[in-house]
DNA sequence: ATATATGCAAAGGCTTTGCACCTAG
DNA sequence: CTAGGTGCAAAGCCTTTGCATATAT
């Protein structure tokens, strides 16, 4: 796996930045596991190579997020997860009650969007959202 | 004040809980601040009383969150946020860029809502919401 | 050659835990 | 009286920082 991403090579070049090892691991490993924190990311990297530190996984996730090709959602109290900015951002659905995490379509806030953007000129960005409350499950299990 | 949420009192006998001056303490403080992390809270009791600990102050939050009397979000890297639970759920607008944090009415996720329910079974908990983007100064100070 | 990245270890925030003491019931 | 709550100190996660070493260019 290389050219799984447009040209992360090409994307540090231009902003005069190195070329690594480390910085194309930690790009494909976003990329394989979808949604993973720094340290699951650590984990897989660390599957394939040894020696790659924590602390420049970190560095490098918020590298490439300044680069615009990841993000990252805060689902829960725990560390945030990481995805490809590419992904035109999957939205987290979060139970409070079992923790599952499921995702539905960006498009689900079209009009949320429309509105914050008219009313307020802010500009959403649905990577980022993560929205909580009760699954299916827990609300048929508990009442 | 002592007056000020339905008799937190009750709510805690009802339980089988006790009646503790930091629990009034802490359940004030949320009111009073409207939205606070724990380090305010305990900010916030140590102007009227001293020697209340900040431990104590978790404790009681989780305590009042698991009685549904207090709720809290998360608005970005940082600490959550705790609010009253009976706050039909401000929806709060985090920027990325400048970390200003404004407040929609829940409302503009009525649509939203819908959806996930009769999609998905998910009961959208509102209170819980952060929305991050781009706010509108942030984007003309940008481009 | 040299500015930039990395690794390591240590410190930093925020939060939880263990245990002895205290207090509401 | 005694179960439950509090305070204190210590440890726990997740993350960042400082500095010496290594490496991409």
């Amino acid at each position: 796996m290389s050219s799984d991403t447009p040209a992360l090579a090409e994307v540090l070049r231009a902003n005069g930045l190195r070329v690594t090892a480390q910085r194309q691991l930690v790009l494909d490993a976003v990329t394989t596991l979808g949604h993973a924190t720094a340290e699951q990311v650590h984990e897989s990297i660390c599957d394939r190579v040894a020696g790659v530190n924590i602390t420049t996984v970190y560095r490098t996730l918020d590298l490439l997020e300044s680069l615009g090709l990841v993000g990252h959602t805060h689902l829960s109290h725990g560390a945030p997860v990481y995805h490809l900015a590419g992904d035109r951002g999957q939205v987290h659905l979060v139970c409070h009650r079992c923790g599952a995490v499921d995702e539905v379509s960006p498009e689900v806030f079209g009009d949320v969007r429309r509105s914050l953007e008219e009313q307020r000129g802010f500009l959403l960005d649905v990577g980022h959202v993560a929205l909580f409350g009760i699954c299916s499950s827990c609300e048929m299990a508990n009442q």
